[in-house]
DNA sequence: GCCAACGTTGGC
DNA sequence: GCCAACGTTGGC
């Protein structure tokens, strides 16, 4: 199957791409919402290439890139009670959360901020510019990948 | 199975 | 910190 493109969202006060960057490779926990494990789980596969993006941050945008580079696995952050993803009603014997591990690509100098694509025509339709877009694990065009790609190492 | 209440995400 | 958008829960 063809190479697929992600975007995947982090508080960069929670998990950071310099976070990433130090740390080279890292789990990618935590995500509780069914639509995004299905990705995960389901979809994505080695060599996947991802969009690092910074939420809730100043300013919000994509930060670098990531790939991946472990498929689905259980998320075993859910049955872990000290951890802040615990999630009681979880089996490990029929785990409901999955995750993948992602690796370190590269970081832009600059943060491409959620301004600058929603103002590019080139990324009309991309789904992180679409308003109530909350969905912290989806898809991307690679025509979209391919333009911030550009955008970041313009800025390089 | 409907839907109101509640919780979370995430831009601003 | 506000609040719009959206997901989940639970009573009925």
């Amino acid at each position: 199957m063809a190479k697929q493109y992600w975007l995947m969202k982090s508080e960069p006060n929670v998990y950071s791409i310099e976070d990433l960057k130090r740390n080279k490779t890292s789990p990618w926990e935590g995500v509780r919402n069914y639509q995004a494990r299905n990705f995960m789980r389901d979809e994505m596969k080695l060599g996947d290439k991802v969009l690092f993006y910074h939420s809730n941050a100043k300013p919000s945008g994509v930060a670098g890139i990531a790939e991946v580079c472990k498929t689905s696995y259980p998320d075993f952050f859910a049955w872990d009670k000290k951890s802040k993803y615990f999630d009681k009603k979880t089996d490990p014997e029929n785990p409901t959360w999955f995750m993948v591990d992602v690796k370190f690509v590269s970081q832009f100098k600059e943060v491409i901020s959620l301004q600058e694509l929603k103002e590019d025509p080139a990324l009309s339709g991309m789904t992180v510019t679409k308003k109530g877009s909350r969905l912290s694990v989806h898809p991307v065009d690679k025509k979209h990948f391919d333009h911030v790609v550009a955008l970041g190492k313009r800025k390089s």
